[in-house]
DNA sequence: TGAATTAGTAAACTGCTCAGCATTATCCAG
DNA sequence: CTGGATAATGCTGAGCAGTTTACTAATTCA
């Protein structure tokens, strides 16, 4: 706790920065509200609204038609297209790529098939074309863009890199931060796709309310990712969430059960077994409903010794095999009774599979207003790394 | 990060802050050097150490012989002992009672013998005496002491209520904050021991180094600890570290190996069989190694799921039977090494069985700290709950 | 004894917030 | 259409905190 000593200029980048975050994610805002929500006089937060506006941060909204009395106050704007950040998520079968404008709206979203057996160049090549795409669309240029996350498979270390255990074939090797460093100025970040849809799913999904989350990212591979009072954990080594690794928890043959459900149709496709089985189930089918347990069975092992070891409050069961939460929840909550002291809620996730790419762009938020609150606000341009 | 408004006075209360921070746990120090350590102006330290003078935070030492060329420097000492806190071990067979000075200097400890078998209102009435003994040897009353933090078996929640699982006969029911609430005026806390020994291990113990730490409290009972990006975490209910209830993870058990390991002499008293097996297994008697070998398996399995579950740079091993850290850590790395994808590093308690009640005095100090930064330094006096 | 060095102190200056008052723009009633 | 009521804006002076600069005081060493 190294308070460090304050000067009257460090008060006024501070009290500047506070009008920027009264102003952001809020409607146009007179003055005088902006001095109740930030708690400084009305003089004060005068003058430094108009530097915002100076500097381009904020702009004025001329006072239009105004139905009370009195003369109608100007409403400053907080000018979120002033940057933009980038979200990715590098997927197994898909590349998702979201620009973002400064208050978090979504700008353009760009989705493409990917080769689940692409070697980390060709990857690399898919994204940067996608990014062009995106990019091109929005007519941007890579220095209008001020912070760009990626989301990949498997634990990622300090340094954006994966060293142990990723799906993407070859992907140890590759160094996606050194990628895209080549053609972005801007700060880069690589991040585990469990923690990117655990951030989203407080940010804008179904746990805004929590600060201690367990988020289960369920699909053919089980992985997890934590929030705990209110921020990610990463692990020292970046590794947190990886208890699917444990023997005793059978997260990785968790999904076979499903896959091997006797029944599916020789017809369906190899992503498409799963969501036959959870629809059999629903229908009532016997065999598919036993599959549906003994996945569940073996998933609340890892789920309850995550929920013993950090007591959330909520477990967001998301992935993608979220879209049949309505069968896999309940007999999931059983089998958690049985295991825990105390059950949190669940709650199935509504983000489905753009989590990822949504809480990269959150992480690339982060980095821009840590940036802010480091540096203050000059006048707004892309950081660079 | 709802930033708010600053104005001078709170300018000048961080500053006076930073001051007291910065002269806490030094030398006494010149103004110059206080000046370097807070970022401010000589001028600027000065007055605002002058009014910490004034109001009874700092002291002055007059310079005496001093060996250095140019005028000496008056030297300014934080007033440790203006204000004290209380940090109590509430254990089954014994009470310790910590008094401890602002900084954390120990002013004196009471080590209490307790019935395991005593009903609540006995226990209570057994650190009342050992709470009375210890103000009286310093020479103080209730009203002098700023807060008090108290250590139970058991998770902990908001309250301070114990309500599931505790070794404490009775301490379901019982209400240790109303008991005590009745006799101090000041805030008062009641926490997990296993929390309360992990906060101990990064403030003065082996861990110091790390944010990131698991501890367990390895005894008759095992349980564990969480300090995570270097503070402590209770989880949302107070529950968090309580992986020994899962039924794969056989805490409850593995200490049973030891007490029903064959050779034990009929003589050692219920507590002392484990330590007897250590031993024997240090000297290499067989049977005893082969008993050690099967707690530390039992043991690890809890271990691996927290170190996968949160990626720690260290875990350590405290608690009763950290004196035979040696014999079982390195079994215990084995184990670990099967399960777990990347190794922490694995160190031995040095605290023994202070460490609750030194968490404890951790804990109570961080509250009296964190009134000052709310409230701001008035004149020394006792915080109110 | 005087030069060098460092601490303490006072004054001038900058920059910020705030309170209060005059000004301005709008609505509404007569 | 006009004057009064209402509310936002703009301005000025007061107060306060920290910095800079310069000066004085106290000590050591040659």
């Amino acid at each position: 706790m190294a308070t460090t000593g304050t000067d009257l200029s460090r008060m006024r980048e501070m009290n500047q920065l506070s009008i920027v975050w009264a102003l952001r994610g809020n409607q146009p805002s007179t003055v005088t509200e902006l001095a109740g929500r930030a708690g400084l006089s009305r003089p004060a937060v005068d003058v430094l609204v108009q530097t915002l506006v100076a500097d381009g941060w904020a702009e004025v909204e001329e006072p239009g038609a105004n139905s009370v009395v009195g003369r109608p106050a100007r409403r400053f704007r907080f000018r979120a297209d002033a940057g933009h950040v980038l979200g990715i998520d590098i997927g197994v079968h898909k590349i998702l790529v979201m620009l973002s404008d400064l208050e978090g709206n979504l700008v353009h979203t760009l989705r493409r098939p990917a080769d689940p057996e692409a070697d980390p160049r060709t990857r690399l090549a898919a994204v940067d074309r996608a990014i062009d795409e995106v990019l091109r669309r929005a007519g941007m240029t890579p220095a209008d863009i001020w912070a760009v996350t990626l989301g990949v498979t498997g634990p990622v270390d300090a340094s954006g890199r994966t060293i142990i255990s990723t799906p993407l074939p070859g992907w140890t090797a590759a160094d996606p931060v050194a990628h895209l460093a080549a053609r972005f100025p801007c700060p880069i970040q690589v991040e585990n796709d469990c923690k990117l849809a655990a951030v989203a799913e407080r940010w804008k999904g179904v746990a805004s309310d929590a600060d201690d989350i367990v988020f289960l990212l369920a699909g053919l591979r089980t992985g997890a990712g934590l929030i705990l009072d209110g921020t990610l954990r990463r692990g020292h080594g970046g590794a947190a969430g990886e208890i699917g690794a444990l023997k005793a928890v059978r997260w990785l043959s968790a999904p076979g059960h499903l896959e091997n459900c006797p029944g599916i149709p020789a017809t369906a496709a190899p992503g498409e077994a799963a969501a036959w089985v959870f629809q059999a189930a629903r229908d009532g089918d016997r065999q598919a409903k036993t599959a549906v347990r003994r996945y569940t069975r073996d998933l609340a092992v890892g789920v309850a010794a995550l929920v013993l070891a950090l007591d959330p409050q909520v477990v967001v069961y998301g992935g993608g095999f979220s879209r049949s939460a309505d069968v896999v929840l309940e007999p999931l909550r059983q089998e958690l009774t049985k295991h825990c002291l105390r059950l949190p809620e669940l709650r199935a996730s509504t983000l489905g599979d753009e989590s990822v790419a949504l809480g990269a762009v959150r992480l690339a938020l982060d980095e821009v207003d840590s940036r802010l609150l480091s540096d203050g606000l000059a006048a707004p341009t892309a950081p660079t790394a």
